[in-house]
DNA sequence: TTGTATGCGTTATCAA
DNA sequence: TTGATAACGCATACAA
C-alpha cells in the first residue's frame, strides 16, 4: 500500500461546484435540501450530488456556523461525573443527539460553583444551541437562567427542578420514590426501621423524606425520631457509603432494635451493609436494607441491592429529545414552551431485603 | 430587577473597535496577544482591553476557527459509557482539557464497529484538533489512523496499543499487574490457586495472564490447568460479572479445591464472590478473591476487593496531556513524536484476601 | 505603532 | 432553474 503522507486536502464547496460545473449556491441548495431544491432539475441534483460522493465533500461546520448560527452540539454538564450514577445518564442523552446528529461538549462542575460557572462560559463560547444540566446540589443561582433565555438557548435539567418557566426539567417522582421503599419493608413486616435520610442540601432529600412519611401515616406506622439519622451536607457523591457506615454505628450504639434500614441511596445502602457486617450482623437475615437509584453495581454487590429504580437513561434520552425540541422550535420559530417530566421509579427487589418474620436479632 | 426578554446582542470585534477608537486589527492582536502585540503602547492595550471588557465581549470561536483552523475542541471516544472505568478516565481527561481551556466533544460507540465510524465522523466533521480513544476491544482498523495522520490530528488511546507510530498511547503494564496478583496471592501463602483469564478478544488478556504465568515460573508454582478458566469473548462490559459466576460455579463443580481465585478484573471478581457465596463458601475465610483495575466501587463491596489498581484518572490526565503536547507542537510548528506509556499498576490489600494457613475449606 | 484589505467556507438574497 | 454576490466574525499580510 502506497502511503501518502502529505496532508487531506479540505475540499470545499466550490470544489463540488467546479468539479460538477454549477455554482457554488446550486451545490449548497442540492446538497442541503434547502427549500428552492425543489426548483432545481433531477438531472442537476443527481450530478452535484455525484461530485459531493467522489470528492468525499464534507461540509465545514465552522464555516456553516457562522452564516446559519448552528453549531450542531449541545453542551452537557454534570456535576459530578465520578458519581455512579451519571453514566447511564450520559448514554441515554449521547444516544438521543446521535439520533439527531448533533455532538455533546461535556463539561464536569466537580461541585463547584466556580467552575460551574466557567465551564458553563465556555461552554457559550462554543456556541452549543442547547444546554443540559445534571445536578442535585442547589447551589447554582438564577442568573444561570437569564443567561440562557436571553441567548435563548433551551435548556434542561436532570434530577433538578429550577423555579420559574424557562428550563425543561427531568426529575424521579422522589415521594413516590420514598413510599416504595417503605411500603415494601412494611409489606414483608417490619414495624421497627431504621431511617438514613438524605442531606440537607440535596434536593432529592425532602420529598423522598415525605413519601416515607406519607406512607408511614397512612398505614399508622409510628417512625421513632431516634431511629432517624442524616448524612452531612458533603461535596462528595461517595461519601454517601461513609456516611452510611457512620451513621449506621452510631444507631447500632443506640441498643435500639431495629429489623430493617431504609437508606437514601445506594452507596449509602452499601455504607449501611458494611457497618452491619462489622458489627456481625447478616443481611437481610438480621437487618433488611433498601436503597434508592438502583446505580450500575447495586446488582454485583453483595447481597445484591434491594432498591428503588430511578430509570437514568430514559430521563437522560428524554432530557435529550426536549431540548432537540426546543431546537427544532426555534429554527421553525414555531411556538414552543418547556416542559416538567417527573418520571416514575420503581421497586427492584434483590436480595438485601427478607420477610421480618424471618428475621434473628440476638439481643 | 428589569427583565430584559431581548436576545443578548453578540458583541463583536468591530463593537470594541469602535468603543475604543482603534481599528479591528489592533483590537484582535491586542486580544489575542499576538507576536505584534509587541508594538503596541501600553495605553493602547489598556484601553482595548478595557473596553472590550465593558462590553463583555467574547470571541466567536467558530469565525476563529475558520480563519486558524483552531477549534478548541478535542474529541473523547469511549467504547462504552457504561464500562464502570471510564467515569474516572473521563474526569482525568477532562481535567486536563479544561486547564487549556479545550473542550472534550463527546461520543459512545457501543462497543459497535460502525458505531465507532460513525462517530468519528461527526467527531471530524466538528474539526476536533485532536481525538482521545478509550478502547480494549480489538476491532478497530489501521483505516483510521491513516484518515488521522492524513489530516495531521494527533491522536492518543487509552488502554489499548496500536501498531505504527502514527498514535500515542497510555496503558497500564499489564504484565506487572497479573504478577502483582498472583504474587499477593502466593505470599499469603496460597498454592492451590484457581484463575479466571480475560476474553481472548480484550487487548488486556494475554499481557495480563503473561505476567501471571511467568511470575509462577519463577517461583516454581504449578498452575494447574484445570483450575484456568476464560471468559467468552461478549461486548458487554458488565458480562465480565455474569461470566465470573458461572465460571466459578463450574470450577466449583470439578471439586479441585482451592483456596484463593485470580479473577480477570473487579467485575468478574464480584460475579466470583456471588457464587462462591453462593455455594455457602465465605470470602476471603475459605477463599480469597483478587481483582483487577479498581472500579469505584470495588471498595464499598462487601466485602471490600483487595485488587490492582490502575491509576485511571492519571491515565485519562496523561492522555489529554500528550495531545495537547501534540496540537501545540503542531500549532508552532515544532517536532514532536508521538510516544507511548506504560503506567504502572498498584497493588490495594483489602479484605477480599488472607493468608492461606488460616483458610478453612470445608471437604 | 496602527489601519486597510482580504479571505476562510457557507448560505441567503437577489437577479438572470 | 440557476448564478453572482454579499455577509457571518475574525486574523493576517501589507501598507501607512
Amino acid at each position: 500500500m502506497k502511503r501518502h503522507s502529505g496532508k487531506v486536502k479540505m475540499v470545499t464547496m466550490r470544489d463540488v461546484a467546479q468539479a460538477s460545473g454549477f455554482s457554488p449556491a446550486t451545490v449548497s441548495i442540492v446538497l442541503n435540501s434547502a427549500p428552492l431544491a425543489r426548483y432545481i432539475a433531477p438531472a442537476t441534483k443527481k450530478r452535484i450530488e455525484d461530485a459531493a460522493k467522489k470528492l468525499g465533500y464534507r461540509p465545514n461546520a465552522m464555516a456553516r456556523f457562522l452564516r446559519s448560527k448552528r453549531s450542531q452540539s449541545v453542551g452537557v454538564m454534570l456535576f459530578d461525573v465520578t458519581d455512579p450514577f451519571c453514566a447511564p445518564i450520559l448514554r441515554g442523552i449521547e444516544n438521543a443527539l446521535y439520533q439527531s446528529s448533533y455532538v455533546p461538549i461535556f463539561a464536569d462542575a466537580h461541585n463547584q460553583k466556580s467552575r460551574f460557572e466557567h465551564c458553563l462560559e465556555m461552554l457559550l463560547d462554543h456556541h452549543v444551541e442547547a444546554l443540559i444540566v445534571v445536578a442535585n446540589w442547589l447551589f447554582v443561582d438564577i442568573q444561570l437562567l437569564a443567561d440562557l433565555s436571553k441567548r435563548n438557548i433551551t435548556a434542561a435539567t436532570i434530577c433538578w427542578e429550577v423555579p420559574g418557566d424557562s428550563v425543561s426539567s427531568v426529575i424521579v417522582d422522589n415521594e413516590a420514590g420514598g413510599r416504595l421503599a417503605l411500603e415494601h419493608l412494611y409489606h414483608l413486616g417490619h414495624r421497627k426501621i431504621a431511617f438514613i435520610r438524605g442531606p440537607k442540601m440535596l434536593i432529592d432529600s425532602a420529598p423522598r423524606w415525605k413519601g416515607t412519611q406519607k406512607f408511614a401515616h397512612s398505614v399508622g406506622l409510628e417512625i421513632d425520631p431516634s431511629m432517624v439519622v442524616q448524612l452531612p451536607d458533603v461535596w462528595d457523591p461517595n461519601s454517601g457509603f461513609e456516611g452510611g457506615y457512620r451513621l449506621t454505628e452510631e444507631l447500632l450504639q443506640r441498643k435500639k432494635k431495629f429489623t430493617a434500614m431504609m437508606a437514601f441511596d445506594d452507596l449509602t445502602a452499601l455504607g449501611v451493609i458494611r457497618a452491619l457486617t462489622k458489627a456481625r450482623m447478616k443481611v437481610p437475615e438480621h437487618c433488611s436494607v433498601v436503597g434508592f437509584d438502583d446505580v450500575p453495581l447495586s446488582s454485583m454487590s453483595a447481597p445484591s441491592l434491594t432498591t428503588v429504580r430511578q430509570p437514568l437513561e430514559a430521563m437522560g434520552n428524554l432530557a435529550a429529545s426536549i431540548v432537540m425540541e426546543g431546537i427544532n422550535a426555534g429554527l421553525e420559530n414555531r411556538e414552543w414552551s418547556i416542559s416538567r417530566h417527573k418520571v416514575s421509579p420503581e421497586l427492584v427487589i434483590r436480595d438485601s431485603t427478607m420477610a421480618a418474620a424471618l428475621t434473628a436479632w440476638d439481643d
